[in-house]
DNA sequence: ACAAAGTTTCATTTTTTACTGAAAGTTCTA
DNA sequence: TAGAACTTTCAGTAAAAAATGAAACTTTGT
C-alpha cells in the first residue's frame, strides 16, 4: 500500500466515523490529518489536503480548538499560524467525553429533571407512568455522566485502568 | 406543567439528543414515546402523536426493532400490531452499546489494522510516524471496544457495578 | 379465493446541515 | 501608519439526510 494511499484511508475513515458519531465530517477529517501529521500544518496545506475552502478550514479549526484538542503553535520567523493535535489519546478522549457531557448530557439532564419532578398534582395513569419512567431515565443518565466524569479523573491511562478494574 | 407538555418537552429533547448522537430524530422520538406510554401503541398511535406519514414511522419502528430495542406485541382479537419499548434501562443501554459497536467502531478498527500495517517497506519519516500513530490509535480504540463488551456482560445494573468500582 | 384491512417499500420532495468564497477584519512590517 | 499578508465571518449555495405518500404487497375473514 501506498502511503497517500493509507493516508487517505485513515481520513476518510476518521471523518466518517465522525459523522455517525455527530461530529461534522471536515472536523473529524482535520483531526485525523493532524494526528498522523509528524509536523504542524498550517492552514494552508490542510485546505490542499483535504480539498476545501478556506471558510470550511477556519471554522472547523476554531471547533476544534474550542474543543481543547487542536492547538496553535507560531513558529519563529514565520507570520503564518500552525496547527497541532493533541496526540495524547488518553487525553484526547478525557477532552471529547467533557466536552460531551458539557454540551448535551448536562442540558438532557435538566430537562429530564424537569419533566420528571414537573407533574406532582396529575393523576392520570398516564401521568404517573410518565412521571416513573422519566425519573428512572433522570438517574440513569446521571449515574452514567458521573460515571464518566469519575472515570476521566484519573487522567493517566484511565481506559487501560478501567479494562483492569472490571476485568478484577 | 400540563402532562402533554411534558411529554411533549421529553419527546422532542430525546429527539434532538438522538441527532448529536446520530440517530435519526424520528426514531429517537419513537422511542421516547413508547418509552413513557404504559401500554403498547399502535403505528397509527405513533403517527397521530408525532404527526409523522405511515413511511416514516414504518422505517424508524424497522430500525428500532433492528436495533433490538423496539418489540412488536400482538393484542388477543386485535389484527392490528401493536409496539413496545425495551424499559429496562440497562438493557437499553447495552443494546445500543453493542449495536453501535457492531456497526461503527469494528469497521473502523478493520481500516486502523489495515493501515497501520501496511506500509512495512516505506521509509520515509511521514510514513514512519503515520505507522507509529495509527498502531497507538488502534490499540486504544481496541482496548475501549473490549471495556465496552466486557462491562456490558454484567448485563444487570452493569453502570452502577462500574461506578462502585471506579470508585473503589 | 376474493376483497377488505393492514403493512411495507421506495422514488420524489422537503428539510437540515455543511461548504464556499468573497468581503470584512486583523496583524505585522517597513 | 500604510498597506500587504494573513485570518475570520457569514450570506448564499450545494450536498446529504430524512420524510412523504402513493403504489405494491401481505394477511385475514368469509
Amino acid at each position: 500500500m501506498e502511503f497517500s494511499e493509507a493516508k487517505n484511508k485513515f481520513v476518510q475513515t476518521w471523518g466518517a466515523l465522525g459523522s455517525q458519531w455527530g461530529i461534522n465530517k471536515t472536523m473529524a477529517q482535520i483531526h485525523a490529518l493532524l494526528m498522523v501529521a509528524p509536523d504542524a500544518l498550517s492552514m494552508e496545506d490542510i485546505m490542499a489536503e483535504l480539498q476545501i475552502s478556506r471558510g470550511n478550514a477556519s471554522m472547523n479549526l476554531r471547533a476544534l480548538m474550542d474543543w481543547g484538542i487542536v492547538f496553535k503553535e507560531y513558529k519563529a520567523g514565520e507570520r503564518k499560524e500552525f496547527f497541532i493535535a493533541e496526540k495524547d489519546l488518553d487525553e484526547l478522549a478525557v477532552k471529547i467525553a467533557k466536552e460531551r457531557s458539557k454540551r448535551e448530557i448536562k442540558p438532557a439532564l435538566r430537562v429530564l429533571k424537569d419533566v420528571s419532578t414537573g407533574l406532582k398534582d396529575d393523576q392520570s395513569v398516564e401521568a404517573k407512568h410518565f412521571t416513573d419512567q422519566t425519573s428512572k431515565l433522570y438517574s440513569f443518565v446521571l449515574k452514567a455522566d458521573n460515571m464518566i466524569e469519575k472515570a476521566t479523573e484519573f487522567k493517566e491511562n484511565w481506559i487501560g485502568r478501567l479494562v483492569t478494574k472490571i476485568m478484577k
